[in-house]
DNA sequence: TTTGCTATTGCCAACATTTGCAAGCAGCGT
DNA sequence: ACGCTGCTTGCAAATGTTGGCAATAGCAAA
């Protein structure tokens, strides 16, 4: 199994010149194995109780580091705490309700009209992985 | 001066049950006399010069309730802190380069097919007040 | 296998921001 | 004037995240 994937990240990793520590690999088995956008505590105590030599900061590190080389994207749902989901399952954004606090997915498609237009007028290239937009959902509209 | 403001803050806040105590009315003047996007610890050693009898916490405090009546708005460059803007300026959203760290305004109107679209489709008020995006620049582009 | 370079980690302190709590103060009714 | 109610503040502690530093451990070359 997992013949479906691109690249294995361990090897990702390793050719850009980045080591394959157990930290980083579990770390990044936790991302992966979430079924929803994990936060940095959570991937520390999951972590934590199979592999008790792990430092949160570690956590930190890993995760901005998978972060740069696209293998997990961040979210902020404004909680007051940020959440990672492995890029390998595919992107989405999210519509934030400032009123109920629910929160939707949106697929990518629906932003192409607005990172072809940036990339026209302003040659900017978005990098639209995981955005969060805030207002009001379809419910609290009623 | 100052005749071609909509309504008074203090205005507003006391409609709404809240007072303009002297905290608020230094805070909410430093982020309107700005001439940029300023940050929560300069507007507190700003107005601490003319009135030092003011806590940091206030000043987020304030800032939050600012942000609820939509007299501020908030933007997040990635700079590990947040910056404010007067509302009363006017709109407008950034481009964050993520190789120089430029940082470029878009107009509104940029935006307008993606909240028609969000609303049309997903029946979700989206509340674009200051988004930032994150990217590559033109200059980065070459 | 051993060695050596340096990426990586743990530990701890710093930073930006939020929160709980008790005291202070404004405006209201009596 | 008095006290009630609830908004507001300062203070200190907690939270989420980042950074410095010295010790450790991958990995490649000998």
């Amino acid at each position: 199994m997992d013949k479906h994937q691109h690249k294995d990240p361990a090897e990702k990793l390793s050719e850009l010149g980045y080591r394959m520590t157990p930290q980083r690999m579990m770390i990044l088995n936790a991302v992966h194995n979430a079924t929803d956008h994990i936060s940095a505590e959570e991937i520390y105590s999951q972590v934590r109780g199979q592999y008790s030599h792990l430092n949160l900061s570690t956590v930190y590190r890993t995760l901005e580091l998978l972060k740069n080389l696209k293998l997990v994207t961040e979210s902020d749902f404004g909680e007051g705490k940020v959440r990672y989901h492995s890029a390998e399952k595919g992107h989405h954004h999210h519509l934030v309700c400032q009123k109920c606090g629910d929160v939707n997915d949106v697929n990518e498609a629906v932003f192409t009209s607005l990172t072809d237009k940036l990339s026209g007028d302003y040659n900017f290239t978005a990098d639209l992985r995981h955005l969060t937009i805030f207002g009001q959902c379809a419910k609290c509209n009623k």
